[in-house]
DNA sequence: AATTAATGTTACGTATTTTGTATTATTAGA
DNA sequence: TCTAATAATACAAAATACGTAACATTAATT
């Protein structure tokens, strides 16, 4: 055996995606990880210095996976409405997709080195999607005097209210609210169909 | 304030209910549940011992709740298709439901005395929805040399076969299946008006 | 307003779990 | 056979969870 094992590697990474997907990142343990992926500790410690690196490696796959679906969606040959409409379709999606779990111990877990990480990557997305929309204003799908910048600052602003309980416990999850700022960003707060 | 708060009690067993479903036992603290519920730790330790006294009725709950159901559809004036179609509209709404997580740590658990408790409760509900069975045996619902205890099981199965997406995609709605199933049950494959 | 019991707050010792490493044994390919 | 990847086990240190106690606060009753 010479080989570095891949498949570990990646049983590992899939395992721990699922089980951070159902439960979050503090209730899942390297052992219950190691467990179900059929691999022994200390294989995993050889891989991973600890569980926070397998995380941001996660939490980096599944953003840039998101990223992708938003950048094809931008790319793809159909109408302005079209877009908009896929855009909140994969909203939807993605926030139906994405956990609550999964995100809450990222967001507000007391691991601050997480934490920043997560905004880093956060941010970083936020910039593709930024110059998605950027070529898209350039041909005119949008108001032109519109600053796509300005998103970055609400989705900012938005996390921040998110840590406001008397507005959690207006929505049902985390999710209807970024659902429902994408639908105020796209739409205003004038009734639409 | 001379009255033991009920709601605080209830507020603690629907946190902690809502807690192990989706987690199991092992994975929520009893701190957990009190932040959730808004509660103190010391009010919890008013009302319940430990955990796992807490766990054990909400198990109960569950369990008797799930059994209320069953009894409900038995006794209900309705068809022998219709019964068994409840049955497994109940079953499904039961195991989409009841995480597995729930059951998990209750079986698997290190716990030997929740795993007692659970398994001795789990004997009475069985043995109340058999009873039901044969009452209904009694009335003339099924064969008579039909064995209840053999329907029970191939409901539980039929539901396991339900989930596979390509059955599922040979239906138009997940009722049709149950439909479909139910009178394959009820009438066998012979055609019948 | 004073009383009183329920509840909250804080702190704490103990028990359990988790982490990360070291050590030794297997395993499977070269 | 030889060798490097992996498993198994044991382990100390850190973190978390449990359950209790002592005291503070609240709000209804008198």
């Amino acid at each position: 055996m010479q080989q570095i094992s891949k498949t570990k590697y990646r049983d590992i990474i899939r395992t721990a995606r699922e089980l951070f997907w159902k439960h979050g990142f503090r209730r899942v343990s390297v052992e219950e990880i190691c467990e179900k992926a059929s691999v022994s500790k200390m294989t995993f410690y050889r891989f991973f210095p600890n569980k926070i690196e397998l995380a941001k490696l996660i939490f980096n796959d599944v953003t840039h996976e998101a990223s992708e679906k938003f950048s094809q969606i931008m790319e793809d040959d159909t109408s302005v409405q079209e877009k908009i409409k896929n855009m909140m379709l994969l909203k939807i999606e993605g926030t139906n997709d994405i956990s609550k779990e999964f995100m809450h111990d990222f967001y507000f877990g007391s691991q601050p080195e997480l934490k920043e990480y997560v905004e880093q990557i956060t941010r970083n997305t936020w910039n593709d999607i930024i110059n998605e929309f950027k070529k898209a204003q350039k041909k005119g799908w949008f108001r032109s005097d519109f600053k796509p910048e300005v998103l970055f600052q609400i989705t900012s602003k938005m996390i921040e209210i998110m840590k406001d309980d008397k507005i959690l416990a207006l929505y049902n999850t985390p999710q209807d609210i970024i659902l429902e700022f994408a639908n105020m960003i796209v739409y205003g707060i004038l009734p639409h169909d």
